[in-house]
DNA sequence: CGTTAGCACTCTACCTTGATGAGTGCTAAC
DNA sequence: GTTAGCACTCATCAAGGTAGAGTGCTAACG
């Protein structure tokens, strides 16, 4: 499709670009990548480039600057991710060095690390609670209104809802039901819970069916809410030190999507045939994030389900290394 | 301190200013609030107030801003807090219509109201736990490693903490430990929890003490995060829209801050003493804060504890509305 | 004596202008 | 096919110039 010379130029100028932010021209290339052909003879392979829309000109007598086709070209053509920088991988070890325990805290650790490593905007997911399993359910009471439910999934994960007794039923009776469920749903996953009918159980204490299945329900999504799905967010003021986004406009729309959470989760859900995938600006459907690109990684906790990081970043962003980083610690965090 | 006109001259700067964001000048005062003094007069009387501290000027030949001491003392003169608008009272009942329950959805849903209201950002934090007290203390096995410790308290917030079963330690022995601690320490307060000495109870079992020490304040220190002194930002971006932080560089000091939840909450930390606070530009101590007022209403949600709400915006923010809309809703939030 | 009109002065914001330089496209020569 | 040369285009930046808002001062007024 592109013959070598073509891709040669092409992917001088993404490089140059992505270091630079600044349109590069043809003279640019010619000094600075040294392959052996002239100003001129690059600026006929730029027309062509431009041509089938590989790159662009912001205005007459500007250097060209790459497309989302010149990225998404890029990106396809990376065949082996390179290796960390010595830098990088240092600074990452010390940051996961030792302690760091409980979800909560790697998690909020990620983010923080990869968005001081990119100046990007990070994303970290926590795993989806939907494949863990039931362990128990319990109740306990506080007074005489009203008792919590609690539902403990297998990797630790607790779920809790406060409910008010309704009129006739004692928190022993609900302590049956508890164990009931317990009895018959344990090992199930919790995704599979939503559709149990848990009306059935109502019945036999004296509770309206629908009243109970309204708190399990609130419960269970209250379990998949809590950490699963847990979205942090890092270094949203980073992406301010990008050049593109001095701009402001652009940049408070931007923020304004990363302020509401289930758009961030829907630009980060990925096809899930891929350990990796990258959205280059208008690849991503939000027309507001149509100059961001957004990488992400899977990550996979045995036993706990499987999360996400993402980075966020102008298109010029640093795919290669990038892809790097969330790939090593997406590994990392894996083995927790 | 001051005489009447000074007052009367030194409000419709504030007011002014307020308004418009632009620097005011004698004449506009003149024109525009007629107390029958010219605006040779006026100027006079703003020479003093320049002097004395309460304006300032930004330039030679533009118009007067008040200072932060300007700002205290209209602040401090207000005496009633002004009726709200029906505009802003039909939307804050819309909004709290009906349903909403559950802790995390009503901080969310508030943080959301009070910013778009506002055009601040809009902080709110939960309830402290601080003063709820222990109902019981449990332990549910996982697996024959690890275990999942969960402390509930007396308003129904859950906390739970996975930890590895110690070498030659049981699930019954664990169980056996919080019953124990249950028996001894239900209707302690959460704070006074911290100071007890839970590594005696391990003695008994076999654990090391400061293993389980270590797990405990864990389990505690997780209750009083958990929802309690949860941090809930609404609307970082809509201090763009003030023509104050048009200039980027303001802003991403400001947005930095907010992104450190421990610095949110110094920020917000108020003397007890008081139902509201209001802390003007370099009063609060935060030097990326010098340009930013806070103004935080508590609120009492009875048997949960204390929280508070704040809003963020320029020194120029209308402070009656402001504490007006927070008053009100404050209320609201109490009554549950 | 407090108040006010008038005036000279200051400073910012904004526009225009012109110079500079980077970069292109085209053409003709190698 | 490749390249040097040249005319042309734009954005950027600094300089200059104007308009407008606002001040401080002074002198007159009731």
């Amino acid at each position: 499709m592109l013959d070598e010379r073509k891709r040669q130029v092409l992917f001088a100028i993404v490089r140059d670009y992505i270091q630079t932010a600044e349109p590069v021209g043809s003279r640019t290339i010619a000094r600075r990548y040294e392959f052996g052909i002239g100003a001129a003879t690059i600026r006929n392979e730029m027309a062509d480039l431009e041509e089938m829309g590989f790159i662009e000109q912001p205005h007459t007598s500007a250097g060209r600057i790459p497309s989302d086709r010149g990225y998404r070209y890029y990106v396809d053509s990376l065949e082996t991710l390179p290796e960390l920088t010595v830098v990088d991988a240092t600074l990452i070890k010390r940051h996961f060095g030792g302690r760091l325990r409980g979800h909560e805290v790697v998690l909020e650790a990620t983010a923080r690390l990869l968005s001081s490593l990119t100046n990007c905007v990070s994303i970290v997911i926590g795993p989806s609670a939907a494949q863990t399993r039931l362990k128990v359910m319990q109740v306990v009471p506080l007074n005489e209104l009203s008792a919590v439910l609690m539902l403990v999934a297998d990797n630790g994960l607790v779920a809790s809802e406060v409910v008010r007794l309704p009129e006739g039923l004692s928190v022993v009776d609900l302590g049956e039901v508890c164990r009931v469920i317990t009895a018959h749903y344990q090992g199930r996953t919790i995704d599979r819970l939503h559709e149990m009918n848990f009306g059935a159980f109502a019945g036999g204490i004296g509770v309206r069916a629908e009243t109970f299945e309204r708190a399990m329900d609130k419960l269970i999504s209250g379990l998949e809410r809590l950490e699963g799905e847990r979205v942090v967010l890092g270094g949203a003021t980073n992406i301010l030190n990008q050049p593109e986004f001095k701009d402001l406009a652009k940049y408070r729309d931007v923020l304004k999507v990363l302020e509401v959470q289930e758009l961030v989760q829907k630009l980060v859900a990925t096809s899930t045939t891929n350990p990796y995938s990258v959205s280059i600006g208008a690849e991503n459907h939000l027309n507001e994030m149509r100059d961001c690109s957004i990488i992400t990684a899977r990550y996979t906790i045995s036993g706990e389900g499987i999360g996400h990081i993402s980075i966020l970043g102008p298109t010029r962003i640093e795919y290669p290394r990038v892809l790097s980083l969330l790939n090593y610690i997406s590994k990392l965090i894996g083995q927790g």
